[in-house]
DNA sequence: TTGAAAGCGCTAACAT
DNA sequence: ATGTTAGCGCTTTCAA
């Protein structure tokens, strides 16, 4: 026979056997100023007596809020976006906020499925990292529409007037292109990533302004198109290696990069940092542990994450409209790191 | 001047625009049979006029379901718990539940209040991974005396008769032992982990009964005492290195350990896996990109999750009570993956 | 097949 | 400082 279902204990409970209103234990529960010391203390004991939880739920559909927000991202399984929601989860609760993950798994159907859901759960705020081919943005403008605050971080589409948290891809392409000349390597090459996606091109960019600042001019014949494989790091090194004057130095557009460039060089027998100089972009874990370790530039994944909520709680809190001409747009520094494969300074 | 703040629409409203209640509007959403055709048409077609978003809120604390669940974890900056997270997230998007996401970072008062956040969040059921040093599982006793549903993953505390998802680690480390010496290395030696926790003692259980299978008896000195650092893994090597009767095969009980032993052995010049063999245990994702490449043991973390997932979801429809003892513990294969490290045979 | 009415548990406006 | 009352938006009897 099954037992008489317990009931979750309810502020009502609270209020009987206190002899006194639902409306008070509320407000003494909430803390509230107007409520005196004494009557909290009962509430509060009433309330562990009672194992009283309080239901957020109906607490939302009563003030119409709801402390939590919506987080979707490619996938959690990525190192990289897991950072990111370290960032995000971390601060959030110590906001007091719940969290809602979504993953899109690069799919723009399973995309905007996530943003349903969200705009169902009235979530506070999204935080979107979106997928890699997204082109139709209606989701998140009909989340807009419903001002919803929506603050995109890495990948970061422009022109929709929407929030954004990045890394200084330019600033960090730059620094690890000078970082090269200064250590004595003179013809530095690059392998790129996908042009179509704006991080890519602004690294390309980085480079570009870096060696115009040593040379007279950029030689075009040193930029290799890559696709962040590790083979198109061996691509690229091959077809380097091969030019009649080649390059004593590569900066490539992520680590994995970089990694098919060591592997190349090791082939080849040329060696690193000695006669030629690597670095990769994305601080990437294998780096520390491959040889020779690889210098890169890192991408303050948790930082980006902390920032992102930062950014959303305010909208949310203070109202503010980051729309139109005043969109705000966070952007980290990227920092070297600067290892052995890049170190040339004999000591 | 503000604007009239706009309202979102309700099922009243699309019940006062076709004339009929709020009743069969809430019915015809939900599809439930007895609506006709044609009302459910209209209603669907009204609801997307007046851009009707569902209230989730609302809708859960009337039925007193919340299709949610939670979800803590360490943190998810660990590639480990990353995937498992991504696991649980995908299967759960399948099954239409939202996913709270927790992290105690290692800490017992954070993991605490998580757990205090899904009992007023009112979710359907946790998935936890306790933090490292939890001894006192008080707020999980507490959650399931209110009939909620718990699972544990990877981090699994037996006696409490709550259900589990692992893997294999005796498995894993005795068919990692089997293996070295199919490889025809014929000193096996073992570097263990902390002894306290529980899949830690696997590992060496499954590496002793191994060897015994081999051996007449286990030989204690091959025993190291590490503490899953790269550091304890090179002074473990060093240690057997200095041996009168070195053995000349390792198996480590992490990949992280397995690369400290690659290094020491590197700067031994004792060549992997010619004279010496060595396989680690995670199947880091390092392990692929140094040299020689890493032999593993893969830990299958996503399905990990998809498992813990399926079977919270069991647990909260078909309210199976998989408790005292009817706990159901699911144990997922360890997959051995074997690479240059261990791979001695001549072609 | 649809409607009427009640109420989930809380908070907020208003009253005292 | 506390009580009264109403209602957030939905689902679910019960009735027709």
């Amino acid at each position: 026979m099954p037992s008489k279902i317990k009931k979750d204990t309810t502020i009502k409970d609270i209020a009987n056997l206190l002899k006194t209103t639902p409306a008070t234990v509320s407000r003494a529960l909430n803390d509230l100023p107007e409520i005196s010391d004494q009557m909290k203390k009962q509430v509060r004991a009433a309330a562990r007596k009672l194992d009283y939880e309080k239901n957020k739920i109906a607490s939302s559909l009563r003030s119409g809020r709801t402390k939590t927000i919506g987080v979707i991202i490619p996938t959690a399984e990525q190192n990289f976006f897991g950072s990111v929601v370290h960032g995000i989860v971390d601060v959030a609760e110590m906001y007091g906020y719940d969290v809602i993950i979504h993953q899109s798994n690069e799919s723009h159907l399973l995309e905007k499925k996530g943003v349903q859901s969200f705009l169902a759960a009235r979530v506070e705020g999204i935080l979107a990292s979106v997928a890699k081919d997204t082109v139709d943005f209606s989701h998140f403008l009909q989340a807009r529409k419903k001002k919803l605050p929506i603050v995109f971080f890495d990948r970061v589409m422009e022109d929709l007037g929407i929030p954004t948290v990045g890394i200084d891809d330019y600033g960090g392409a730059y620094r690890a292109t000078e970082h090269l000349f200064q250590q004595g390597y003179r013809r530095i090459a690059h392998i790129s990533g996908p042009k179509d996606i704006k991080i890519f091109r602004e690294r390309l960019r980085g480079y570009s302004d870096a060696v115009k600042a040593h040379k007279k001019k950029l030689d075009e014949t040193l930029i290799f198109q890559g696709d962040l494989s590790i083979e198109s790091g061996k691509l690229g090194a091959s077809h380097f290696l091969e030019m009649k004057d080649p390059p004593d130095a590569i900066f490539a557009v992520e680590d994995f990069t970089a990694l098919g460039v060591i592997k190349e060089l090791k082939e080849r027998n040329v060696s690193v940092p000695d006669k030629f100089g690597v670095i990769g972009f994305c601080n990437e874990m294998f780096g520390l542990h491959i040889t020779p370790t690889l210098s890169t530039i890192d991408q303050q994944t948790v930082e980006m994450g902390r920032e992102a909520f930062r950014l959303i709680y305010d909208i949310i809190v203070k109202g503010k409209k980051y729309r139109g001409n005043h969109v705000k747009n966070i952007v980290l520094d990227a920092i070297p790191i600067y290892r052995q494969s890049s170190n040339r300074q004999k000591p």
